[in-house]
DNA sequence: ATATCCTATTTATTCGAAAATAAAGTCAAT
DNA sequence: ATTGACTTTATTTTCGAATAAATAGGATAT
């Protein structure tokens, strides 16, 4: 299940972008490359090369001559990213309703259905599998959109999910049941076509889950 | 007024990327270290980190173990593109319309005048300044949404609106005279505050430009 | 005490070469 | 002629070291 690594460089990126989003690497923090060398075990022209490319992801901040810094969280931020989901996402999401064929609609059920267990498991206090939770919810909402036709779109919004993910993360907003209950209604409505009905719990499921990072970011140590 | 550049890597990613976008370096071509390291002045290192950062941008793709390669082009991929330039930039658009200030309307302003010149220059025959004309163009659309205050919605649209760009000169589809009178209307508009009539204008001007660019696209050799 | 200049140290940048992998070419067998 | 194994070449990937720049520390002057 693991994700088949077949270079030195790849390896790095991934485990790197893992650690910022799931907050190892914490906000603000000088990236100094003759450490990550040790660390992630690779020279520094390759952890260069990958810092260099999430940076240009915007996970990471690149300064000339100064280095690379793990990207700065903010309450605007938090809220821009917010809104681009709900844009990005809900616009992926009104084609692939329309457009999504049988394969899309088992591939659908079969996320969920994935989703759901792993949810069951959190509910349970299970807080181990997070991870593994995390990657359901984003695998949900990836099959959800998939068949929206358009790969550049796609690979926008993954980037912009990942960012979200991280102020999931950071705050561990467990909004618990309301949010499980969402994915639910939100899959129905889009298995019966029902686009606009999807849409406006998608939109929902976001800015609730925006209302309570907020709130943890404001009121956070 | 070109662009002050410190270290041998950035030279190296604004060179490529430029060549990339003006057509020097053509869809899939294979972008071999070895001969690059030559052409850009820079090691097989620095290279290889600038191709990456322009993979994940999209204007090149990395394939492991087989190298770099600059991007394809396709319909789908361009319709794909005008598309998601106009949801992000009619959305930046919105915003900005409504929150600039009187520093944003100078800025527009300015913007449209540099624009204006460079226009007639390019409608008279000169087709030497192309570069500067098509900066100037990406310098007034900017400078009409950078008050929609999202720094992510813009670094979105400012690779999105470069992969455009790269199509336009692929096909070099000089609309002339009409694409100009639509920055014209669409200036007025903002700098009018409404906001509907600049984002149907802006729409119109991208949708036309798609229309050109796929017939264009169509009919080549 | 504060600011300024110089020095030492750390860190980023850049390079060229070694190792690993893929591609091209060669030749034999069917 | 075409396939398959083997060899050679070309190319990518990775590294460690050389260079250049920024930071930190210390001494001096105001």
């Amino acid at each position: 299940m693991s994700k088949y690594v077949a270079t030195v460089g790849s390896a790095a990126y991934e485990q790197i972008k893992k650690d910022i989003i799931y907050g190892v690497l914490t906000p603000d923090t000088k990236l100094k490359l003759g450490a990550m060398k040790t660390t992630y075990s690779a020279s520094v022209s390759t952890i260069r090369e990958t810092l260099s490319r999430l940076a240009s992801e915007g996970f990471v901040v690149a300064e000339e001559q100064r280095g690379f810094f793990v990207a700065p969280v903010s309450r605007e931020d938090l809220i821009e990213i917010a809104d681009l989901r709900i844009l990005l996402e809900c616009t992926a999401l009104k084609t692939s309703v329309e457009l999504g064929d049988n394969e899309w609609e088992a591939n659908l059920v079969a996320a969920y259905h994935k989703l759901h267990l792993a949810e069951q498991q959190i509910l349970n206090g299970d807080l181990a599998i997070t991870e593994t939770w995390k990657r359901c919810d984003s695998e949900f909402h990836q099959a959800m959109i998939s068949a929206c036709n358009s790969d550049n779109l796609l690979s926008l919004h993954s980037v912009i999910f990942d960012k979200y993910l991280r102020y999931q993360m950071s705050v561990l907003t467990n909004r618990g049941a309301n949010a499980v209950k969402e994915h639910k209604r939100m899959c129905d409505a889009a298995l019966k076509r029902d686009t606009e009905k999807a849409q406006t719990i998608l939109t929902q499921h976001i800015t609730r889950g925006l209302k309570h990072a907020l709130t943890a970011f404001d009121t956070r140590d």
